[in-house]
DNA sequence: GCGCAGCGTGATATCGATAACATCATTTGG
DNA sequence: CCAAATGATGTTATCGATATCACGCTGCGC
């Protein structure tokens, strides 16, 4: 039922208030009220004073464009997510968001989709805004992503996989030792037809080491990989149904199925009550990072849990660290994981 | 099992390119560099040449803060919601943020957690960096930051609520006519005894306006508002777990409950069956937004369907479209509501 | 009593771009 | 054929802060 009402007048005030205005009003210079603003000890009581009922009195709000041009400092920090609304990610983001915001900084984010050539373009955009640092959910780039990152030595933090040769700075936990982990685990409860379900593995390098992972947990076994499956799905609940049919279909032997990212796992085993399959009797089913749902459904579902607010936070810290120039840092983090058994394996 | 690796420099390239040194290398005038970069239908074809081959041979990234004070224009958005971890906002802020990046604009995030005083906050630092535009996931504030926004005139989007005076412009759904229009959903379905349950009142306009729908409800119902239920309750499944829990203990004759926020109704389905209870046949359910989750459990519910990345994508073309000056704009956007019928009703 | 450090304050240059106007060459048209 | 329009480029002032240095005043030591 949408309704829309006109209006006529556009125009609200406009802009205009400077330092200088504020500094005639009290009195002073404009440098005074500068110090005023930013470095009150600087500043006699009786002054400061006088600066900040001239400020609250016209309601002035410095502007931090010309601030930071002229001091050649910025207190914006980019986030790059391959995807805004998804709890992993906006998990992470709230984190960031609360420790940025706890030290004054303001955060930026841009939406990759998980396209590298769109990181590229919020890359540039974002260094042309001058932030004095960045966090990239994601480890691979295109070159000139990373050229540009390094030519201009911006302060940045990789995160979403453990990586060799980062950039600058890595903090994650292992894809690869906690997808290993997680089959190993299966393994030990006696399962031996496995099944893996993953999101695409094009432009995803945390899939793949996933996948990676899965199969060196295999090895680990002693299990071969022929009696087990590898397989891709669409994200979603939807995604997780649609895997079980087809494992139901194609690998009616598989025991436990491993379902790597997102909240395919509730998806399937929803999809397996519908059908009055047992679980874990039919299918084990266990998951990948511990969204709250996976708790809340009946059996429980096994999980990896992610340390996703931590990543967050500890990523804020370690790149304002990073930004006020302390001392010596770690170049990598790994913030590891736990496994948490529960009803469905 | 956390393990840090050490680094020694932490020290990278430093910044550096002007557009002088571009200009230098191409052989122009910094003016005629500039043209090309923002208008180069201006600049002849060959100086064009010349100038891109200069910018991509040294990575030149041009200074946004310098050429935003200078132009007195700048590009970037500030988007203000109450949390980002939380689909209803994220999935917004999603559409925002495609919709700003295919027009070249940036996006701020601030999370005020429906504080009023961090919104306040939150909206003076937009300000400071000189933000075009504001979108509010809110529909109250504090005094100052009306004053402070309309001083400064800042063309601004409240969403998440239809409010009579906008600041400026207003993009939303009516939370009262939404619940109303359940509740009396409810009521034609056969239901007389019915609960609401909602997150805290407390700082939260949308919530109280969902239970005033409610109440318009079931005036409009004729039932009296004593052989029915209004109640608060925490946020996630488990908040909605809980509540059908104090509902059977201290209210059993209640037939039918709204859940009005978040994915309450789900919690409170889950612990039916958990509890061997029939839905809809001893709790009708039904909820408000229609998170994926409801469609996929099983009976699937009934329940309210927001168009939030509509809002969202509304929201910022209406931005823009004031930004960029253009004729007349509606201030209040009504993009509705609609219900969803489905098995738990 | 003099020199010198320390504090609060102000004057001026500067950050790196764009706006506005100036310049020069080339068209256009009556 | 010359005035006026057009197009490409350069020159200079400016955006609104901060950095840096300079200044006057106070107090302290010797």
């Amino acid at each position: 039922m949408p309704a829309e009402t006109a209006v006529q007048d556009t125009r609200l005030g406009k802009h205009g208030l400077r330092m200088k205005d504020v500094a005639a009003r009290a009195g002073v210079s404009v440098m005074t009220v500068s110090r005023a603003l930013s470095t009150p000890e600087k500043v006699s009581g009786d002054t400061l004073r006088r600066v900040q009922a001239a400020v609250d009195a016209v309601l002035y709000v410095p502007n931090g464009l010309a601030g930071n041009l002229s001091s050649r400092r910025s207190k914006a920090v980019g986030v790059i997510v391959p995807g805004i609304n998804n709890s992993l990610y906006s998990g992470m983001i709230e984190a960031v968001s609360a420790t940025l915001r706890a030290q004054g900084y303001h955060l930026m984010i841009a939406d990759s989709g998980l396209s590298l050539e769109n990181e590229e373009k919020a890359i540039t955009s974002f260094l042309a805004q001058r932030v004095c640092g960045l966090i990239l959910h994601n480890t691979q780039h295109t070159r000139k992503a990373r050229n540009l990152i390094s030519n201009i030595g911006v302060p940045t933090i990789e995160v979403g996989n453990l990586v060799e040769r980062p950039i600058d700075l890595c903090v994650s936990y292992s894809n690869f030792d906690a997808a290993k982990a997680m089959t190993v685990h299966l393994g030990r409860l006696g399962y031996r037809r496995i099944a893996f379900v993953s999101l695409a593995l094009a432009n995803n390098d945390r899939a793949r080491k996933r996948r990676d992972g899965f199969l060196a947990g295999l090895r680990e076994l002693g299990i071969s990989a022929d009696s087990c499956l590898s397989m891709e799905a669409e994200s979603g609940l939807h995604g997780g149904a649609d895997a079980i049919k087809r494992i139901a279909k194609t690998a009616p032997s598989i025991e436990a199925v491993f379902f790597s990212a997102d909240v395919m796992a509730v998806g399937a085993l929803l999809e397996c009550q519908r059908r009055g399959w047992g679980v874990p009797s039919k299918f084990a089913i266990s998951s990948f990072d511990d969204v709250d749902l996976l708790r809340h459904v009946s059996p429980m579902i096994t999980t990896l849990q992610i340390p996703r607010a931590e990543i967050g936070r500890k990523s804020a810290e370690l790149l304002l660290a990073r930004v006020q120039n302390r001392s010596t840092l770690p170049k990598v983090v790994d913030l590891g994981f736990d496994i948490i058994q529960r009803e469905s394996t």
